[in-house]
DNA sequence: TTGAAAGCGCTAACAT
DNA sequence: ATGTTAGCGCTTTCAA
């Protein structure tokens, strides 16, 4: 009748261990921790104890005392008012942008060899950003990566005036104070440009991403403005909105008024590989008739046909130095707000 | 010089509202787990008490008692023993199938109303995976949710061992006691072979996902076994491995045996999609000259030109139903091993 | 119906 | 260098 029969796995405590190594709580709870000041002998006979009664530290009850969980929130942000199927939409629809799964693997690459994880949240809706808000306030992750989808998400200024520790994957509008990384989308541009007008190319068209999107206004603007130093004012440009299908619409809409075109450079794979299926039902070779360079370097851009020259944007790096920053953040409460921008490359496949 | 000034934002306790309601801590705490037997009228003074101080339960305080961490595990399996580097690709190449991404919505719909949401893990080596099993073993999530991306994964059968709740997306191969939901993807396959056999389809191909994959292996099985049926023992099967470059790879080999092939069965939308990309560089239309259906009816089956005849794999309810399961099964842990499969669906579109 | 009190497992002064 | 002790914020008997 002993209830200790019944429990399905009592795990060890720090008692337990110390109990097995002849010593204090407080000096086992030392060891563990890696702090000096413990005789090298104990430290052995303490790690032997680990070993033999497979002890692992409880999150809980050292998060409660330390006041400090161990982990991390991932929110993707909208700026939405959406239903509950449409934020399962959102959901699956962020995912669909190979961009997403980029910043995850770079954000787990960081934290993994660090034995943290992180918290996957979606916050499409006031409801969801306040549970994103709520907890990072309980305590229940320590900072936020925020990866926002539209300008005007509200998300980032609230994280802000509440004084929680976060860092967001490009510069959010207004004049919010919070770190961020980012690209710099402007440099990415000229150097398509520069490649297209370098091969040859004397009709460039563009298709841009939405507008109210930063990296989709910058990359529009750079590319704008190195074209017209090399004497080319004016670029006619479609609006997409990063999607596949946006691309295609795009590229017809591009090829109806300008038949004569021989290059495009889109603002992201997704919107370049649909303007080369449409060129292609147009009779277009890519790229000897037409030549079309990408932005983004993701995935597509190597599954895509042609395999797209495009401008590498460092997704994973950049998604690991959020981490750091973030976690840096979170240890020294005092550092300033800050910012980090990486500098694109340009990626010669064949497309261009 | 009063400490009290220079804390940041002392969050405020049970004892803070038990103050201000001038009841004890042990009634404002029923009130907020909602135990009756509480007065209403001092219900709401808890209640305004709560509002007042703006009090949030501290989750790790909680998880202390409870020995609940309210917390589930959402983790991305393989079967390999990968460097970092490699590690940091296969969690980008996860997300590249849009599968994954509706996974991790379905998960989150189920969850986020719950007001939980799911610490994401990759599982690629060994040491990720005693990672994984350790942050369950020491309680840090209550259990796990599990998609491997091969047969041949070992972390099933580690969590299996441990005790610890989980539950899985697709059987597992071998004897691992563990709950599970699936697809019965052969039932799938049949409706393919049914449809392309009614549309007058007579040379049909098959574009088959990697042996050594569950599904694959029992979508190409479920074909054959129709087709056997309706008097065609044999049909030519060119084996791919789901990703949208091996489809048409396989599309490539399998025109040049079989140049006359008027219908074609890809085990996934990816490689549908691969598939039709060839096929309109050979000059075949789709669906007049060659009909083709593809499997899970993912975006793409809606990105991709022509929009893709698929068979549906509800993965969004598969998953919600992963996390019913496994949430059931952590408050009675004395629930047996379980499994749901789901009814695929024909989808009809525009490839055949 | 409510309150008092005993911990959950751990860290961090403080003593020694 | 090590041990003692006092909580962290919460839930939950046990009394009243």
């Amino acid at each position: 009748m002993s209830r200790e029969t019944e429990a399905p796995a009592a795990m060890p405590t720090l008692e337990d261990v110390a109990r097995a190594a002849g010593v204090s709580r407080a000096t086992v709870s030392r060891v563990i921790n890696g702090i000096r000041n413990v005789d090298p002998a104990i430290q052995d006979a303490v790690r032997d104890a680990v070993a033999a009664t497979g002890y692992t530290p409880n999150r809980a009850a050292r998060a409660l005392v330390t006041r400090r969980a161990e982990t991390i929130a991932l929110v993707v942000s909208g700026a939405g008012d959406a239903s509950e199927a449409e934020q399962n939409a959102f959901a699956a629809g962020v995912f669909a942008d190979p961009f997403f799964g980029r910043v995850a693997a770079g954000v787990v690459g960081y934290l993994r060899p660090r034995s943290m994880h992180p918290v996957l949240m979606f916050a499409e809706t006031p409801d969801a950003r306040d549970q994103v808000v709520n907890y990072l306030r309980q305590g229940s992750a320590d900072g936020a990566l925020i990866v926002s989808t539209h300008a005007e998400d509200p998300l980032p200024a609230m994280i802000a005036a509440a004084g929680l520790p976060a860092v967001l994957f490009a510069r959010p509008a207004g004049l919010v104070p919070i770190s961020y990384v980012d690209l710099a989308h402007q440099d990415g541009a000229k150097l398509a440009a520069a490649h297209l007008l370098d091969r040859g190319c004397r009709n460039l068209v563009t298709i841009a991403g939405p507008r109210d999107v930063a990296a989709g206004h910058e990359r529009l603007e750079g590319f704008q403005d190195a074209m017209a130093r090399r004497g080319f004012p004016y670029i006619p440009v479609a609006e997409g909105s990063f999607t596949l299908r946006s691309g295609e619409e795009a590229m017809a809409r591009l090829l109806a008024e300008h038949p004569d075109l021989d290059g495009v450079f889109a603002a992201n794979d997704l919107m370049a590989q649909g303007a080369c299926l449409v060129l292609r039902e147009h009779g277009k070779r890519v790229p000897e008739d037409v030549a079309v360079v990408g932005f983004d370097d993701s995935s597509v851009a190597r599954s895509s046909r042609p395999h797209l020259t495009t401008v590498r944007q460092p997704v994973e790096e950049m998604a690991a130095e959020m981490a750091r920053l973030l976690q840096e953040r979170i240890e020294q409460p005092g550092l300033p707000v800050t910012s980090v921008i990486f500098e694109p490359e340009l990626v010669v496949r064949e497309s261009a």
